[in-house]
DNA sequence: CGCATTGTTGACAAAGTTCAATTTGCGTGG
DNA sequence: CCACGCAAATTGAACTTTGTCAACAATGCG
């Protein structure tokens, strides 16, 4: 492993991740630089009125925290919650700073992962601003399925309540309800409790174009 | 003047911008970093269908074409199009890159920036999310008010067309007309031809809490 | 078995959109 | 200076989509 490699893991402390657990809150201030190495969570923002608004999933490999590293830490815009149990390695707001200002190179790689979640962002906005319900849905679904999913004989299977689903695609539950139901009944899915299984995902695609 | 502020503007061309110019276009290879020294911008993606996505506004000190400074300069993700004649600051990919190298605290600057308009993205995505057309035509028309309004002595003047004014809010235009009358008939604006003029802005802002 | 969580279904309401028909405002050229 | 023509704005009415609410069913855990 090259030494710089080294000099940047070794500043780090593994931090184990249990199933639900809220790795931060919008609104704290911004003190640690994160890399997810194994298991899933989720980023995401409260309304006003309280209901979580689903931004994007985070996966192995992923940084989140990012404005830890800005020279005025401004307080956390999002909430990042495990979905299951992995584990993170954390750096403090000194020494990730002291660590990209050594290594150029690592900066560069933030900033890039910065833009890429505004381009997620930007996505988000084009799809709710002109997809239908529907298409949403679907959307969701697919993308989940390739992040969350796991494969089995007859389809891929993810661990989704119809709440869930129905937050990350901002539809209302009876709304997400109706759909998926209607989705099993054309032979798209199949539905047990907190559970879906996607049977052909090349139809659901279809729905959003 | 500091040399290295300097040796910044030296490096960089100065262009001039005209009314309604588009500075840049969604898809294009990002090659530029742009400065917007005097004028007013538009920054906002085409969805799908053709519908104009408004994002946000640009104003003197606002720095846009962010993509450039990476590595690899992927497509741009929006399009920048200027509202009223002005001019700009350029530089070219290898120069601004070569100058954030040198100079940490221009990257650390255009990292915040980024961070910024990612604060501002995620703001707009609640905002459709969460608020009523009218909270949020109501929020445009102030915001817009700060940033392209002059002042009048009966109130602040904005030059935007119900459409315009429509697009920004993600609202049709007919609904944009209907809000705005009763707003009028309720003293808080008047309307004119491509032009609003706010009387009671507090009265506005109340609206949308 | 009992209970909490999750999901379902129908009737209804609300918010916005669409469309077509008009009207208003404004610059241009005769 | 007026009439023409175009873009902007208005208005009402029907319509769509989606959310709301209430009642109920199913699932699975301890």
């Amino acid at each position: 492993m090259p030494p710089e490699i080294e000099a940047v893991l070794a500043a780090a402390t593994r931090r184990s991740i249990s199933a639900n657990q809220v790795i931060y809150r919008e609104g704290d201030p911004a003190t640690h630089l994160f890399l997810l190495v194994t298991g899933r969570a989720a980023r995401y923002k409260l309304t006003p009125e309280g209901r979580k608004l689903f931004l994007r999933w985070l996966g192995p490999g992923d940084v989140f925290g990012f404005m830890t590293l800005q020279t005025d830490a401004p307080p956390l815009l999002t909430t990042v919650q495990a979905v299951r149990e992995g584990y993170v390695l954390v750096w403090d707001r000194a020494s990730a700073r002291a660590l990209v200002r050594r290594h150029p190179r690592l900066y560069e790689n933030a900033y890039s992962a910065v833009t890429n979640y505004l381009a997620s962002l930007i996505d988000a906005l084009v799809s709710r601003a002109s997809q239908t319900a529907q298409q949403r849905l679907a959307r969701m679904l697919v993308e989940s399925a390739h992040q969350i999913g796991r494969a089995r004989p007859d389809g891929i299977e993810c661990d989704l309540t119809n709440e869930q689903l129905a937050e990350m695609a901002d539809v209302s539950p009876f709304t997400a309800s109706r759909l998926l139901s209607e989705w099993q009944s054309r032979g798209f899915l199949k539905k047990s409790r907190g559970k879906i299984l996607l049977c052909s995902p090349e139809r659901l695609v279809s729905l959003h174009f």
